[in-house]
Parts: structure tokens; C-alpha cells; sequence
DNA sequence: AGCACGCCGACT
DNA sequence: GTCGGCGTGCTC
């Protein structure tokens, strides 16, 4: 019985053993050695649970393990179990690879994402369930009437449900069970939902669409890898264009998976898709409930699941046989990962379909540069729509030069914007006020001695917030209550708001139309996905007049009853030194205006700008993207950034100045050398202070096609070793540059 | 990532 | 005297 195997002592039990490589989801980069116990079987990619350190850890086969390394041999632990889930294919994990070379992220924490089932897989819960089976009780009470009422069927039903139904609470049950009235079984397992039906209503497409659906149709029927950049101004039916993509991966018999920004996974995505499908998608985003989130891990993996409509970390999961790739918003910035695992979900998405040999669609009506170059030399199939569907008209945009029409101080909303909103509103028109910024006002200051309330601890003002009554870094969350004196020269109502927040806008437009109703809709007044549903819900049934809305505003809603938006300062975030801002800039006033218009009349646009000279703002009013995108790839091309070269940060943080300082010196010291790669640095970060750690950073800039993460792995082994509170952090292809 | 182990400051 | 802070190193 005992084989002395538990010792390991015995050289033969430690030779026969088998023996596999099995990664963690730690943050280790190599998998380790684990002995097979006797009668399991194991291949690799099975999902297995192990003793590690002193915790059970679920983990992953990696490989086959014939020559284990001898120095381990007494100290090699067995595998404790299998779980029952289908093993992770070769295609995943030759992801979870690629990602972690790419990246410089250790293998285990990107293996991570692909196990984020949860503690919840197991059989489901058995659910209670009552029928009616016995006799009346000897005594009727109106809450007992109601109860029997439901249950005069004899129907089996969850015992919570018919409390909720009745108005009564489980006691009420409870008695009428103890009583022999009622008996308890349990409810078998709900039947899982119906698949969505591809032929359920396929809609009838205008002659500008038919080519691209068309070309979807083809694409997902090839099955092969190819990247289509599915490019249609806002409004073009895009969506209802790429269902299309969809409805024949399902045909198929595949899965298909639908990629969006985490803030876009609305309702009424889900309406437009059940009002194709018939059906609901399986959703994965970060507020699904444990138990949601294991059985959807499942039915992914199981291949139950035909179509999912995820965040980024959606990209990660154990497909059992994914066929096809939507990446809708593809320039969307929200698909960058900024901590942990720092991934492009783009990029990476790409490298899957590239891995499975599958077709993969990027969708935007404002493509990245990377994505625009792309279809340009060939490398991704383009397929436009370049018409609004249903015969409407791209918005008209016009300039508010406020060096000349500007309003008065301390007021935000220019005249001539203010008379277009108040005609809007006459009509029965909706208006949008956009400002990307949140709270009341940027920086609150006192008139008697000019001090500025800042963060102690980040290198930023505090933001007023009205609504919460508190003034709030956005930087690392810090908040105090307002105050109502100078905490420097201790005056008395000396402070005074500077610059516009969306609070600020809310209270200027409702000075300005009285009897209008307005809504704000920013992300720090919106606590979960569903409250965003409803108020989403509340503007499009017509019980808002104005919305006033940051970014969030611009990210794929459908607002039918808009007409005009007003962008109260387009020129915010153009002169921050980002080389991607004119890029950033250019898409998210694209997108915002292009809420408008979508159902009846023409939409306006409205860009409140200093610098109408600028060619973002040219560009915008001439509905010229061409131009755009013509000088933006000829800027890029020039400075030999990306896609034309490529980048990597290294952020060296610290609790104190010197000591970044100097480590990032000796950093940039011992960088290798190689002609094709510069090391722009160490210069102190944008923001040099966040969260009480200074910052310092180093650009590393090379040519397009030269191996930058063999390169960066390369030197940070030759690298001083990081010690006590410095960090050491390694962006490829930063998006950001704060 | 977790977790244990270790070495220095204030308290049941 | 110990509790506990986090800095350091390891997990087959």
C-alpha cells in the first residue's frame, strides 16, 4: 500500500513516478515539477489543484516533464487533484505564452486570467421548490390565500419565487409545509438558456450595407486568420453589420466573441442583440456575481456558450472552440490593461485569432492610427460604410471660437451655444453638454492669499465635488470635507471656484432654462452597470432635456431624441504633451458628436474651442477624416512613433525623490547598447507624484520589427536588483503617458 | 500573488 | 515580557 512514495527517499519510487511541469497562477514565470499520483491521468492542460507552499493552489499541466531536474527529486510534491473541466487547449496556452513574453509579465499571473472561475464551480445549489399536496390548514389567513391561489396548479415552484409572488415571507410556507398542506422537493436544475438562433430575424440592409455584410458573411465562413477593419461613421449600423459575422460563426456551429469597453455593455446593446438572436448573449464583465461568473466559465468552456459579449479580460478565457473575434470601439483606450498584466486586449485579441487560424473584425467609425495604417498598406482588409443608415445625415459641426464669442467669466456656455440649446429645447430636442471632467471644479483657490488646495500626496488640485460635498483627488482617491475657510490665511468665504466640472455645467444650464430637465452622467455618479441602464433608459424614453456628460457619454449609447451637442472645451486634453492626443482627441469629439441625429433630423455639433486653427478642429468641421488621419500618419511617420516605431515605459517608483532618481540612473546605466533602440531618460514622470511614490521614467524608443521585449528582458536581467520600496514597473506599448 | 519568517517599536 | 508593523525571500 504504502509505497514509501510520500518520502521520496527510495530511489526507485522516485524514478518510476510520473512527473509534469504544472504552471501556478502565481506571479512565477516557469512552471514547477509535480509528481503524478498513481491511476490519475493527466495531460497537458488539465486544470488540476496542487500544494504549494503551504496553500492549494488550481493550476495548469503544462508539459510533460520526462527529465526532471535531479537536484528536486526529494522534494517534488504530488499532484492533488483533477477538476472537472475541460483541459485548456494548445491555443490558450500558446497565448498565455506569447502574452507573457510580450508583456514581461510573469507566466502565472497571465495564465490568472484565464482561471478566473472562481470558487463557485462545482454542482449548483439545489434551490427548494413547494407544491401544493395536502389538505387546506384548519386555519385560512389572507396571506395563506394568496399563497395557495399560486400554488393551486399543483405545480412545482421555488420556494422563494411564489414568497415573493404572494407578498408573503418563507414563514407563511414554512407553516403551511409543518402542516402537511405544502411539501418541499427540490427544484431540478433551470434548464440552461436556449442558444441564439442566427436565422431568428436577419434585417433587411440598405444597398450601402449589403457589401460589408456581405464580406462579414464571407470571412466568418472562410474561417481562416484574417483581420477586416469594419469602418463606419457613427450610425452606419455597424453593429447590426457584424451580427452578421456572428450569425454565421454560430451556423458554424463556433463560438464568436464580442470584445467591448467595459462601460459600452449596456442594455441596449443587449436589446439590439436579442432583437437579432432571439436571444440573450452570455455576458463576462467585472460585476458578474461569483456564481454568474463560474457558470459562464463553464458553459465558455464547456462550449455551451455560442456567443459572448465580454470586457478585455474576456480575451483570456478557455474557448472550447472560438471561431471568430469581434473587437467593437477597437481604438478605444479602455482596452489597455494600465497594472498587473499591462496588455493591449486589441493587440492581444489579433495575436488569438492569429494563434486559432480564425477571423478576427476590429470595428470604429474613428480607427486607431495603428488600425488606419494597417488597412492602408494592406495588412487588414477595410470594409466601410460610409453612409448613416436609414438615409440620415452625418452631424453638421461648427466652431465656437472663444477668443471672440466667448462667455462671460466665470460662465462656461458661450451665447450662441446657449441660443441653440434654448431652440433645441423648443423643438422638444434633446441637448448634450459635453466636458470631460468630472465633479464641479478643477481647482478651488483662495482670493485672499492664492492658496491652492492640493493632495498632499499626488502631484494634483483637489476637484470640487458638490454632490458629495467634498473636494477629491482623482489620482489616488484621496477626499476631505469642502471647507468653508482658508485653512492657510484662515479667511472667511474667500474660496472660489476655478474652471468647470459637469456639476458646474449642470448649475449654469439650469440658470440659463429654468423649466429644462437635465442629467449628469459621469462615471463617479454611477454606481454600478445597471443604475447606468436606467438612467440610460430615462434619456432615450425622453425624460431628460439636457444631458450633461463626461467621456462616458461618448461610448456607444444610442441616444434617439439628440440633436445638438455642445463640447464645452474641445481643446482639453490636446495640450498635455501626449503624442497620442491629437489622435485621442480627434475620436472622442468624433464619437460624442455622433450621438446625435441618429433617428430624425439633422444633428449639430457645437466645439467651443481657442484654437480653431488647430487641425484636429479643421478637420472635425470639414468632415474631412481623411486629412485627419493623412497628417496625423505623416507626423508619426516623422518623429518614428507608433505604428511607424515602436515604445516601451519603465516607470521607476519610489517613496522617495533620490532614491528613484538615482536607481533609474543606474538603470538607464547599464542599458545594452544596440543601434536601432534609443533610451530617452530617466526624466521625472508627467506626473511625478502619485499616491505619496515619486516617479521617474524612461522612453525606450526603437524601430518598427526590432524585438523590444527580448530587448528589455535583456537588460533589466543585467539590471540592479530593486530593493525595499522601489518599483520597477515595464509598459510595451504604453497607451498612456501619465 | 500569497505566505512565512524575521527583525525592530509600543502595549494588552 | 509579547503583539504587530512591513521588508525579504520562496513556492516544485
Amino acid at each position: 500500500m504504502d509505497r514509501s512514495s510520500r518520502h521520496g527517499t527510495l530511489p526507485a519510487s522516485s524514478s518510476t513516478a510520473r512527473v509534469v511541469d504544472v504552471q501556478a497562477p502565481v506571479a512565477i514565470d516557469h512552471a514547477y515539477t509535480y509528481r503524478v499520483p498513481d491511476g490519475m491521468q493527466v495531460r497537458p492542460g488539465e486544470v488540476v489543484t496542487v500544494p504549494l507552499g503551504s496553500r492549494e493552489v488550481v493550476a495548469v499541466v503544462w508539459a510533460e516533464n520526462p527529465a526532471p531536474d535531479p537536484r528536486l527529486h526529494n522534494r517534488l510534491k504530488d499532484i492533488s487533484g483533477k477538476l472537472d473541466v475541460p483541459p485548456l487547449r494548445d491555443e490558450i496556452r500558446t497565448l498565455i505564452d506569447w502574452v507573457a513574453n510580450y508583456t514581461l509579465s510573469p507566466r502565472g499571473m497571465v495564465m490568472r486570467m484565464s482561471l478566473r472561475m472562481g470558487e463557485h464551480l462545482g454542482p449548483e445549489r439545489v434551490r427548494p421548490g413547494v407544491r401544493l399536496s395536502g389538505e387546506p390548514p384548519r386555519r385560512m389567513t389572507p396571506a395563506r390565500r394568496r399563497l395557495l391561489a399560486i400554488l393551486s396548479d399543483g405545480l412545482l415552484r421555488a420556494k422563494s419565487d411564489v414568497a415573493r409572488e404572494a407578498g408573503v415571507s418563507v414563514g407563511v410556507i414554512d407553516g403551511l409545509v409543518d402542516e402537511g398542506t405544502l411539501t418541499v422537493e427540490p427544484m431540478p436544475p433551470p434548464p440552461p438558456p436556449p442558444p441564439p438562433d442566427p436565422n431568428f430575424a436577419v434585417p433587411d440592409f440598405s444597398r450601402s450595407q449589403r457589401a460589408a455584410v456581405d464580406a462579414m458573411r464571407t470571412l466568418a465562413s472562410n474561417g481562416t486568420f484574417h483581420v477586416a477593419l469594419l469602418d463606419g461613421v457613427t450610425g452606419s449600423g455597424k453593429t447590426e453589420v457584424y451580427f452578421e459575422a456572428v450569425a454565421e460563426t454560430v451556423r458554424r456551429g463556433k463560438q464568436a466573441l464580442i470584445l467591448m469597453p467595459e462601460i459600452a455593455l449596456t442594455g441596449q446593446f443587449r436589446d439590439r442583440f436579442t432583437a437579432r438572436f432571439g436571444e440573450r448573449p452570455l455576458e463576462w464583465h467585472s460585476e458578474l456575481t461569483p456564481r454568474t461568473r463560474a457558470r459562464n466559465w463553464a458553459a465558455i468552456a464547456a462550449g455551451e456558450a455560442q456567443v459572448v459579449v465580454g470586457a478585455r479580460s474576456a480575451l483570456f478565457l478557455p474557448y472550447a472552440s472560438l471561431g471568430l473575434i469581434i473587437v467593437d470601439e477597437e481604438h478605444d483606450q479602455a482596452y489597455k490593461q494600465d497594472e498587473g498584466v499591462r496588455y493591449h486586449a486589441r493587440d492581444m485579441a489579433v495575436v488569438r485569432a492569429h494563434v486559432a487560424k480564425i477571423p478576427i473584425v476590429l470595428a470604429s467609425a474613428t480607427p486607431s492610427v495603428e488600425s488606419e495604417v494597417n488597412a492602408r498598406k494592406g495588412r487588414y482588409q477595410r470594409i466601410a460604410l460610409t453612409s448613416r443608415f436609414g438615409g440620415q445625415h452625418l452631424p453638421q459641426i461648427e466652431l465656437i471660437d472663444l477668443r471672440r464669442e466667448g462667455p462671460s467669466r466665470g460662465r462656461f456656455i458661450s451665447p450662441r451655444l446657449a441660443g441653440e440649446i434654448g431652440s433645441a429645447i423648443e423643438r422638444r430636442e434633446q441637448a448634450l453638454l459635453f466636458l470631460n471632467r468630472r465633479g464641479y471644479a478643477p481647482l478651488t483657490l483662495c482670493r485672499g492669499c492664492g492658496h491652492r488646495f492640493a493632495c498632499t500626496i499626488c502631484d494634483a488640485w483637489l476637484v470640487d465635488h458638490r454632490f458629495r460635498e467634498r473636494l477629491v483627488c482623482h489620482h489616488c482617491g484621496f477626499s476631505m470635507p469642502r471647507p468653508h475657510r482658508c485653512p492657510h490665511c484662515a479667511a472667511e468665504q474667500s474660496l472660489v471656484a476655478v474652471g468647470p466640472g459637469v456639476e458646474r455645467l449642470q448649475e449654469e444650464a439650469a440658470a440659463l432654462f429654468p423649466d429644462a430637465r437635465t442629467m449628469v452622467l459621469s462615471s463617479d455618479l454611477i454606481t454600478s452597470i445597471e443604475t447606468m441602464r436606467s438612467e440610460l433608459n430615462d434619456i432615450a424614453e425622453g425624460r431628460v432635456d439636457i444631458i450633461i456628460g463626461t467621456q462616458l457619454v461618448a461610448k456607444g449609447h444610442h441616444f434617439p431624441r439628440l440633436n445638438l451637442v455642445g463640447v464645452v472645451d474641445a481643446d482639453l486634453g490636446l495640450g498635455n504633451g501626449d503624442p497620442r492626443a491629437a489622435e485621442r482627441t480627434f475620436q472622442l469629439l468624433n464619437q460624442v458628436i455622433g450621438r446625435t441625429g441618429r433617428e430624425q433630423g439633422r444633428g449639430v455639433g457645437y466645439l467651443q474651442t481657442h484654437q480653431p486653427e488647430h487641425p484636429v478642429m479643421k478637420a472635425l468641421v470639414a468632415g474631412d477624416r481623411e486629412a485627419f488621419y493623412a497628417s496625423e500618419i505623416a507626423a508619426r511617420e516623422r518623429t518614428g512613433y507608433p505604428p511607424f516605431g515602436r515604445l516601451a515605459s519603465l516607470i521607476i517608483s519610489a517613496g522617495d525623490r533620490p532614491s528613484a532618481e538615482s536607481f533609474a540612473r543606474r538603470l538607464a546605466a547599464v542599458a545594452p547598447i544596440d543601434e536601432r533602440i534609443q533610451v530617452l531618460g530617466p526624466a521625472e514622470a508627467p506626473l511625478a507624484l502619485i499616491k505619496g511614490r515619486y516617479r521617474f521614467r524612461l522612453l525606450v524608443k526603437s524601430a518598427r520589427g526590432v524585438d523590444l521585449s527580448g530587448y528589455l528582458r535583456d537588460w533589466l536581467a543585467s539590471a540592479p536588483k530593486t530593493k525595499g520600496n522601489l518599483k520597477l514597473e515595464v509598459d510595451v506599448d504604453p497607451q498612456s503617458f501619465l
